[in-house]
DNA sequence: AATAGTGTGTACTATGTAGTACACATGACA
DNA sequence: TGTCATGTGTACTACATAGTACACACTATT
């Protein structure tokens, strides 16, 4: 699923409920063109920029991260933590690659629950 | 320190060995001008490329991902791995990004070693 | 004294990014 | 039946990215 068909489809199940989640008020809202969001919707641009989607993610109640993902986007803060300490991050990921899901989630437990 | 100024620190450490290792030369070898090259060591002009860099890294024998982060870049394999699974990586790297460098090691370690 | 190699200044370019602006056709509805 | 809101096509723009091309001055070499 693009991150077009994943907005669009977003965005018509919230007007279901919402008559104020048509493409144009959602694009006053985000304070972005109607044109330019009706193109996002149908990917005929290009993924818009990390503040653009998150100003989405927002307006749609939807996961930041996620949408981001879906345009091929690493969040600006999760990036700045990685170039604070490269090599670490850089082992730590390639380690973690193909790691299983519960995996992976027992360390983000281990590390909430740890006592450095 | 700037990119610019440790690559040209690390180039002319290395050409005190070898005469190779003039700006013309690594230039050359990696596929760029020199008048570029010169510039990214002067930090005259924005960091180059990700595959360039990776070309710089390979020539004077450096850490891509250390020559990476000091350009403000992510490796894109990197982002590749997070791309994957963006909500798990997004929690996990939010959880270690005040832990202690020991700490993270000993993830490295544990992962590298446990037995899923 | 010529020449080969060194780094650098200036000008230019192609492509990508992130949109705006406006006109248009269609459907809802009062 | 007029008007109001809906989504969309076309054209255009500003700025960033990632360099090339060439001339130049200086240094070292022979």
């Amino acid at each position: 699923m693009t991150l077009g068909s994943y907005l669009r489809n977003a965005r018509e199940r919230r007007r279901e409920r919402d008559r104020t989640y048509s493409l144009r008020q959602v694009a006053l809202r985000i304070g972005v063109e109607p044109a330019y969001l009706s193109k996002i919707e149908r990917d005929v641009v290009p993924p818009p920029s990390e503040g653009t989607i998150r100003r989405l993610a927002r307006d749609l109640e939807e996961d930041p991260d996620l949408l981001l993902a879906m345009a091929g986007k690493v969040s600006s803060d999760l990036q700045a933590v990685i170039l604070q300490r490269p090599r670490l991050f850089a082992d730590l990921l390639r380690q973690l690659k193909d790691a299983p899901d519960h995996a992976i989630l027992t360390v983000v437990r281990e590390v909430r629950d740890g006592d450095w």
